[in-house]
DNA sequence: CTGAAAGCGCTAACAA
DNA sequence: TTGTTAGCGCTTTCAG
């Protein structure tokens, strides 16, 4: 450190350079601040010469509102996050917050980062498929912080979260394979922990089970295209390869897509069906055409700032777990009915 | 607003509880801080039943230093920011240091969000392929804030920039191209107000000159993938379509395979050659097989990180320009020579 | 090692 | 409308 540390021009300055008081400038950058045109224009002025920007850190102390949201993200690997982290800052940008970005570069273990988070005094926390141990929601609750969790729910009763139907969306996807006549299906299934692919499964194998269908196969693709890449390769070599495969998230579903048509050179939607769950973007590309069930990114996102917005107008708002409806989107990757 | 402003504990509450002073729950909270291990471990005892976190935007005020990092992307569509993103943001974390993120949108016009950043007194800003108008440029300059934009140069003599050698890649691309036996060449540019479009493109089109091929074709992309579909439809319906394609990032070279072979059921690489920019990692998937020229992203970020230190550490450290060396990557998307 | 006191740059009563 | 004053929650001398 050195002289880096240069001390920044303060309203102090542009009071005594305008010729007015201190509090005279401090109302002149607020909304509905009482001063004249007059002496607005004076501080303006001053302000502009002397390169002026009031300091929102300075603010934040004496106002007790930091204007900042905390994201975390897993990372941005899955382009899913990417999508819903593009979105939320639009949002947290149009509802006037700045964001404050933690990734965790991991599932578990979420908390270090959380202590981190509390410290900033953010307003509010978006965690992006991220589980939230109950002491910490706890601690969320006890300092009164807005916890919102995306596209994972939690066990603990008291924390609010937005998630899509996974479970409805596994049963239409059962319903869609079959229908289509596949004889041996499999699940394709992301991080053990995560709850969205335990309800993704939950849907898939028990709409199988209920409508007479075999148990299917089940394979770790852990959430990822490596991953998915290997399993799916497995599958295919294994004495009695599957015909129809459904992956617990998109990324997953463009792995085995890569290996079955990229590698093997099998044409999906004939050869073998493929589905997946999100429908990210590149989903809809032609050479992937991805059957998949969609998660309605927009509207999670709207609900979760809605629900944010009540927690922080009325402290005692009750924790509100929403459940959004999806839709499958056929596509070519899977034969259809 | 309502109860929701309550409160947090602060110092005090946790010196009272402890029954000792206020700056002595500081001391137990700074690195060197010089406290007894008695006292600490009261402090600690009484601060865990409060629910105590020290502020940092209190401590920032003091300290003049915020530990936030402003880090500006033009939204995350485009695979290469996600991936820049990404890293940045993990460089960040092991740094210690705090990522404010800032998402315009749009490339252009750029200028209001510096203005937010500059109140927020972030200590340094990394701007992603953003432009930086020279007034703002000096703006920064005259406030100490430490900038460096990745991805991006600028005419202006006083910001610092880490780019790709861009202008290398272009030709690399050329020489390959024409090793390859092309005969009918076409360039794919970006956004025009992009320096890194045109020095790819400089690149390129002198190479060719230079070696005696004729002009490229040349059509619009502007960077994103469904232009770049349209743009290809458009130069496969031409009369003389080319037979090689050079995109200026490799997210409008994706547009470009699916179009070629999604929709046309061409083979890249054998009807067509498509060469792509930026290495991303769906570049590799055994579906596109884009040949492209990489961008070194983690040695980047590392040298703007590196840049950053350098400004942090002392006052006046010259401009550095650093443009970073990558490779042409070849896999199967064009006719090798 | 510990406490008292000053002050970071701002907002928000309160007077004038 | 304006200025004066008291903090916001912390770090940091400076005495003890």
């Amino acid at each position: 450190m050195s002289e880096r540390t240069q001390r920044p021009v303060t309203s102090y300055d542009v009071a005594k350079h305008a010729g007015v008081s201190q509090s005279a400038v401090s109302r002149a950058y607020t909304a509905g601040g009482k001063v004249s045109d007059a002496t607005r224009k004076k501080i303006l002025q001053a302000a502009e010469e002397l390169g002026y920007r009031p300091s929102f850190v300075a603010r934040s102390l004496i106002t007790r509102r930091s204007n900042q949201i905390g994201i975390v993200v897993p990372g941005l690997v899955n382009p899913f996050y990417a999508e819903l982290l593009d979105r939320l800052t639009q949002v947290c940008k149009a509802t006037g917050y700045q964001v404050l970005l933690f990734s965790t570069f991991r599932d578990d273990d979420t908390d270090p980062v959380l202590e981190e988070v509390l410290r900033h005094r953010v307003e509010a926390l978006f965690l992006v498929s991220a589980s939230l141990s109950s002491r910490f929601a706890q601690e969320c609750a006890r300092s009164g912080l807005p916890v919102v969790l995306l596209n994972r729910k939690n066990e603990a009763q008291s924390v609010s979260s937005v998630t899509s139907d996974n479970v409805a969306g596994g049963e239409k996807i059962a319903d869609f394979l079959l229908a289509g006549g596949h004889q041996r299906m499999a699940f394709m299934a992301g991080r053990e922990s995560s709850s969205t692919s335990r309800d993704r499964e939950l849907g898939f194998t028990e709409r199988l089970k209920a409508l007479g269908a075999g148990e299917p196969l089940r394979i770790q693709g852990n959430y990822t295209l490596p991953e998915a890449m290997t399993a799916t390769r497995t599958l295919l070599d294994s004495p009695v390869p599957p015909d129809a495969l459904f992956c617990a998230n998109d990324i997953m579903a463009i792995g085995a897509l890569n290996v079955v048509a990229g590698e093997r050179g099998m044409t999906p939607g004939k050869d073998i069906s493929i589905v997946g769950f999100d429908n990210i973007a590149m989903a809809a590309w032609p050479l992937f055409g991805l059957t998949t069930y969609e998660q309605p990114v927009e509207e999670m996102v709207a609900a979760a700032m809605e629900i944010l917005q009540d927690n922080l107008a009325h402290a005692q708002t009750p924790v509100s777990k929403r459940i959004l409806g999806g839709r499958l989107l056929v596509r070519t990757s899977a034969r259809l009915p």
